[in-house]
DNA sequence: CTGTTAGCGCCTTCAT
DNA sequence: ATGAAGGCGCTAACAG
């Protein structure tokens, strides 16, 4: 049988509360019971059941989720799966409130967390914008010992306790073989489609793929980077003019949002298909990867990432360790033909 | 407040027993009280506490794992992990007990079945092998009310309540289109390295892939397939040979195991590195990976499809239902730009 | 400082 | 067929 609190407490010789001071390390013990409680603890082998000290509580783990209120299909995806996961919040002990903020706003990402410093759940996670402030307000909330998780995009060497999402520079790298391969060994012209190279994730990309063909892949030139805003109308101007300039494009790499603009675009090009590479599965992704117009997907899996972040917060919050390999989020490669 | 038993029996003016026997569907109660209480429930939207439920009764999910006494990487991997699960078990409130079976052995198999039978555990989880027998065995278990996930290899329109594996047609598919595009149009000789065409898993890995190479890749001929019993020093001499045979051979897809003499006859044979395609991350093909020696991997998680079939079969064991995007095996893409 | 006691939400004898 | 009471493992007042 399993050690309970009564056996650590006979064997101590020593009540229940007592047991429990030790446990939960509340003060008014004396280091001798203390010791003794502790020897009988290791001595059994005793783990708590944090199933029963829930009940016992009535604990039900607050966690606030900062997210951008973007409107493209990942973000909107990313946002339904956090309201999955307020779905499920019954069954999982959880209560998870959702605090949208304008995207790529560190001033309106610092006041959302400055929020929840007053509010002090049990944890938060948000998508990191790279900014001083952000650190400042982070290591606050390090200091009030709320978890943090950063999703989707990181703030680096800050006091976050995790973070859920891709390694955007491997990403990147990825994505350069994939080119290059694809390209295979023939002289060409690639051009790159980008967010804004103000967002840390689409500089990250930029890196890991321009350093990729750098390394390896010296017969292709990559054009100036066309920074389309995650703006499907913007990206098919930016794409369909460059594709009029350079009528020998042969592949372009889309890092970041705004491909039903690309995916137009080079439906009406009159030109030979470039070879495609795109980020996030989405709707229109998915379709132009079926039709052919796309080549290859790269992907993070939100509904991995959300669920990922809760589970690691509560670890955290328990002070638990993490399976890490359940933790890590993948960079999933679709073709049309793994499609899930 | 959540609503209690307590709450519905004073609604429905019953006691808590007999709450509790309407909720468990035991016998002893009378139609109308039993749907007095039932109203109760639906009106004051009651769910039930999975976890008190668990602690009153001292309940632990009682689980067989059967695995093949295997020796390649893949197998001692998967057996990891499900030691790493039974290391966890008293977190989790399971007991998992492996049994160990000779692996391709249907006899051995439903030997072990018949055993799970017995003991009645509350869930059991193999790895098929497709064979009468083992279907009709696994019918007497669903008869039995208990709760079977098919691991790896799966038994297709079978009793069966979840298959935690990836689809193998969709695996040879991909494998097929990676070739293709690696070799990029050139007329291409092409060989592949299985394990046995007796087991399912690689028969259908072949099946996509050929199937992609016909419709999409004629410039490509496949040479007759190479059984290799997934062993290292069988496998490198078929290989070594293939390719003195062939000294054109541009690439090779390995859908089966024994990677590692398939990496050595690479490395010693005197000829233009052929396009490799190979599945299971493993020590070795990690290793050849980063070496250039094999140009991707495919790969299926063993570590989710452990997790996996724990979650599936404790949802089965409650009557409860999975989140169904958890559950999927993705079949990873590693080139050695995302190597985990 | 330490112990007693009464729950948390549910299940399970044992009576009635 | 129904109910009362005690307990699962742990925590939280409230007394001493």
């Amino acid at each position: 049988m399993k050690p309970t609190v009564h056996d650590i407490a006979k064997s101590a010789g020593v009540s229940l509360a007592t047991v429990d001071r030790v446990l939960n390390s509340r003060p008014g013990v004396r280091g001798v019971t203390r010791a003794k409680v502790e020897e009988a603890i290791v001595e059994l082998g005793y783990v708590r059941d944090l199933a029963a000290a829930n009940l016992a509580k009535g604990r039900t783990y607050s966690f606030i989720f900062i997210l951008p209120e973007n409107d493209n299909s990942f973000m909107i995806g990313l946002h339904e799966e956090v309201r999955g996961a307020v779905a499920r919040s019954s069954a999982e002990r959880t209560r998870i409130r959702i605090i949208d903020v304008p995207p790529f706003d560190p001033e309106a990402l610092v006041a959302a967390l400055e929020n929840v410093l007053v509010e002090k759940p049990a944890g938060v996670a948000f998508i990191a914008v790279d900014a001083p402030e952000v650190r400042a307000i982070a290591e606050r909330l390090r200091e009030a010992g709320i978890p943090m998780v950063t999703l989707v995009s990181d703030l680096p060497d800050s006091s976050r306790d995790h973070y859920a999402g891709i390694d955007n520079i491997a990403a990147g790298r990825t994505a350069g073989s994939l080119m290059g391969r694809f390209l295979s060994g023939r002289d060409a012209t690639v051009a790159v489609l980008a967010g804004s190279m103000l967002v840390r994730d689409h500089r990250e990309r930029l890196e890991g793929f321009s350093a990729v063909i750098n390394e390896h892949y010296s017969n292709i030139v990559i054009l100036p980077v066309l920074e389309g805003r995650d703006d499907p109308v913007l990206a098919e101007r930016m794409v369909a003019d460059t594709l009029r300039r350079h009528p020998d494009v042969a592949g372009i790499y889309s890092l970041g949002g705004g491909n039903r603009g690309l995916i137009r675009a080079i439906q009406k090009a009159d030109v030979k298909r470039p070879v495609v590479i795109a980020h996030e599965l989405t709707g229109s992704t998915r379709s132009a990867l079926g039709d052919g117009v796309i080549d290859a997907v790269l992907n993070q899996d939100a509904g991995h990432e959300v669920r990922s972040a809760i589970r690691v917060l509560k670890a955290k919050a328990d002070g638990l360790p993490v399976i890490a390999a359940q933790e890590r989020i993948r960079i999933d490669i679709f073709l049309k033909d793994n499609l899930p």
